[in-house]
DNA sequence: GTCTATAACAGGATAGAC
DNA sequence: GTCTATCCTGTTATAGAC
């Protein structure tokens, strides 16, 4: 009992780290009981299923990644504001995570039908709160008249899909890893440049 | 002996297909001799082996779908009406086969020590003479001071992404297919604006 | 709660008849 | 070139001893 809580963790993160690292199909639950140095059964006693550990798994990387992102969208700061916090903050997330992205994706193409996952991604995407306030801004003129979907969709677009071409982009460039870094660090600024950009009145 | 190519040929567009659709890992071999409704041991008998078989239909992938890409990118067209090219399409290439987007990331996440699937993918990535143009505009002071590899980046994300995450986008708007095209096809004018807006010299 | 042992099966690949 | 039959390995999952 003293291992109990402590067991089931162990299983978790080892999981986690190899899901992210070689993806769930290429995962055998011999590889997690290994990195996790416990007996193979235990994953069932724990998980019942190494499909059920991986819906555990995810909706809690979910989960815990969405949070801050949500709270930000819906918060009443300026709208200008508002998208350079956001992606500030969410390139700083997948910059501690970078696999997240092709592993999100991943899920996205292989569950395609599968309702579960897809209610925990979409709730990932944009909000109410935000989506008003760019109609209301295009009204009012303070900004160009914006299609909220495509604004969100480009603002995803440019912080999540470098990550997930990292290997390329760094191969290319021939970017050690801290130049990768200097690279995204540039698209803190950068990526709300542009967009804000799109949505200037003037034309 | 008449059979010969067309047998071949149907299991390599078997394949092809149910690798874009399922992943490479969740396409067992039986599933692709029932899918060309061929024999099981044909497959091993003209590829040797899935992963041949694999690698096989990669490249012609990859080679099928830069081609273009790589010439427009290295035409003498005017840079503005080069973006606009290449994301015209591009677009239209992926809306063509939309699934394209994640089974190339998923190999790339999956081969990311692997040399053979890095070098084709990394063929995909801007060229020379894409990058110089950029810089001497740069210089002559047509165009604002810009990082090639950051222009490319945000070009590449802004036209592949939302392929990637497509069922997202379709399930949280609730759009049919008909509409995603429409949204798709706004975009053909939206991401050159945008990149080209983020070049003007003015500001 | 943790282990060993094993069931039950799916996967890729090949030998050999035709 | 095409088929059947089969091998072998690796996989998930569980029964049952401790």
């Amino acid at each position: 009992m003293a291992k109990n809580r402590n067991t089931e963790q162990k299983i978790f993160d080892a999981a986690t780290e190899l899901f992210l690292e070689k993806g769930v199909d290429r995962t055998s639950v011999r590889d997690i009981a290994n990195k996790a140095g416990i007996n193979l059964a235990l994953m069932n006693y724990y998980f019942r299923s190494k499909e059920n550990l991986f819906d555990t798994i995810f909706s809690s990387l979910v989960k815990k990644n969405s949070e801050d992102l949500i709270r930000i969208l819906n918060s009443d700061l300026e709208l200008y504001d508002k998208i350079r916090q956001y992606v500030h903050v969410y390139i700083d997330m997948l910059s501690d995570n970078p696999l997240l992205v092709s592993f999100v994706m991943a899920i996205l193409h292989r569950s395609r039908e599968r309702i579960t996952e897809m209610k925990a991604i979409t709730s990932l995407y944009s909000t109410e709160a935000f989506t008003k306030q760019i109609i209301e801004e295009g009204k009012k003129g303070s900004i160009r008249r914006t299609d909220p979907t495509q604004l969100f969709v480009d603002m995803l677009s440019l912080i999540a899909f470098p990550f997930a071409i990292k290997t390329l982009i760094r191969d290319k460039n021939s970017f050690s890893e801290e130049e990768f870094q200097a690279f995204i660090e540039e698209r803190k600024r950068r990526v709300p440049k542009m967009l804000i950009d799109s949505m200037r009145p003037c034309s």
